[in-house]
DNA sequence: TGTATGATCGCCT
DNA sequence: GGCGATCATACAG
């Protein structure tokens, strides 16, 4: 059983953010949801996009935290990031799911779906749900038209772990993270 | 319920 | 020139 903070503190490590996230609510241009789902990339990290260094690509995740990092996944998705403390290397959090809150008109309308489980159950899904693409890379994640609302104190929420979905190192790391039981994760936790 | 495969392209070696 | 922090579809059992 964990208990989230109240606050999100993107000065923490990745880890202590993805899992400070489960349960924060985003929304973008009001369109969103709870997150449910997430993942930690930290510095010496074999899996992570920084851990070769400062590219052209990573390079908003060797900049200030509370920013979005969006890259493009097998040349056909979006996947957005939140970052976290730099310190000088590159950090971040991989947003996988979301339960889905508010506007799923039109996130049934992006997704070409009305499976409300299928809409945001998946990193690409959650950035066609929400509209993110790379125009939304740098921009900070408190800042409209991104929206993050902490869980409220009294909300009790439990966290479960367990590896990484989709890498090829690392794989035995416990980084990903999900609410306990939720039906809108990308894949079941073991 | 699970495994296989094609799509598609920017980044990195 | 190869390979993904993926997804949808097509099968087999």
């Amino acid at each position: 059983m964990n208990t989230n903070p109240q606050f999100i503190d993107f000065s923490a490590s990745s880890v202590d953010v993805a899992r400070s996230l489960i349960g924060t609510s985003l929304f973008v241009d009001g369109v969103g949801g709870r997150i449910v789902e997430t993942e930690a990339y930290d510095h010496d990290d074999p899996a992570s996009h920084c851990f070769n260094g400062l590219t052209a690509r990573n390079k908003v995740m060797f900049g200030p935290p509370c920013r979005a990092y969006i890259y493009r996944s097998y040349g056909i998705h979006w996947c957005l990031n939140f970052v976290c403390r730099t310190d000088g290397y590159g950090a971040g959090v991989l947003i996988r799911a979301l339960e889905p809150l508010a506007g799923l008109d039109i996130m049934c309308a992006r997704r070409g779906l009305s499976n409300i489980h299928l809409l945001c159950a998946g990193p690409g899904r959650v950035c066609q749900a929400l509209g993110i693409t790379d125009e939304h890379s740098g921009m900070q994640i408190d800042t409209l038209p991104f929206q993050l609302i902490p869980i409220t104190s009294a909300e009790q929420i439990e966290v479960v772990t367990g590896p990484r979905i989709g890498i090829s190192k690392a794989k035995d790391v416990p980084w990903r993270f999900g609410l306990s039981g939720s039906r809108y994760l990308s894949r079941p936790f073991r």
